[in-house]
DNA sequence: CTCATGTAGTTTCCGTGACAACTACAAGAG
DNA sequence: CTCTTGTAGTTGTCACGGAAACTACATGAG
């Protein structure tokens, strides 16, 4: 019953489960206590920023924000019934929409960064030292790209956080 | 207010979201494809197995498992519903239970490890070198813990001002 | 013993996301 | 053109999990 997983591997897994949960943990209750949105808003204002022209295509978002189309399209609806984004028709494709930012999606995404960087320096930069964030950085995400070669079919959960600018 | 996360930190910590989010992708797929039950039940599982005596109380496993307790209540249903697991009555406490493992239960750690493993193995050992893999539990296991302290709500955080006890 | 308070687990209500069916438009073949 | 097939996005349905109210039992003060 004991699969060959290295050891170091194995508990190098765990490690990751555990400090993901406990920081987006953290992170949500931090933005919670701020009166601030949940971190898939954050993902989602942030992807649209940073994308080329800072608008992007919903199917795009998906992808990018790692959720499922049906789900992007009831979570840009509350965004946008929040006033931070915009569905903007596409000249070239009337099926499509590209997604904007409003002013207030612009700010909102400058008061939740500094919340969600906070419990990263707290939690993260204090716990981990500059080498092991490189060896985190390269081993994780080699193995993030194999593991999404495979997707057989597929599911999702969360991606990733930036600072704005 | 530019709330600042050195490079290094912000790369590793979006590791951490695409590698999770990715072979959590991939477990749950290729457990599906395998007609298993998700995630989740090997969690609950393995987490009842590895207790001392395999038996362990509803409350401990939820946190074990990183789920409310009321989540974990109607999880243990359907588990117990499939037959893979029991609510014993605690003897010394009438308010508890101890959930234990049938013989179902074990049968289908068994089956869904190899599954688990085999992803692992394709994604995250193959793409992770082993001296890297020591630095991302050191790292990982650390933040970990460190999140852990704060996501709990302000309780008599006395940090300030008086002595303590 | 009795009462107040605390704890274990369950239940209710609600928000969210996956999945699949569906609508509208696009694009290439003939 | 027109037909077929493919793609973008939305909608309906469902399963799951969190939060808080609730029940039953435990425990300590008096």
């Amino acid at each position: 019953m004991t699969a060959r997983v290295p050891d170091p591997h194995l508990g190098a897994w765990r490690a990751v489960l555990s400090a993901h949960s406990a920081l987006v943990a953290a992170v949500e209750t931090e933005l919670a206590e701020a009166s601030l949105p949940p971190l898939a808003w954050y993902d989602v204002l942030w992807a649209v920023r940073r994308s080329p022209g800072k608008r992007i295509r919903m199917a795009d978002l998906a992808a990018e924000v790692t959720i499922s189309r049906g789900g992007l399209t009831k979570l840009a609806d509350r965004l946008e019934k929040a006033g931070v984004l915009l569905r903007e028709a596409v000249e070239e494709d009337g099926r499509g929409f590209y997604v904007v930012l409003t002013p207030a999606g612009e700010a909102m995404l400058r008061r939740m960064w500094p919340v969600y960087a906070r419990v990263l320096r707290s939690s993260f930069v204090s716990a981990v030292s500059a080498e092991e964030a490189e060896a985190i950085d390269a081993g994780l995400t080699r193995a993030a790209s194999v593991a999404q070669q495979r997707p057989a079919r597929r599911k999702a959960s969360r991606s990733v956080g930036g600072s704005p600018r």
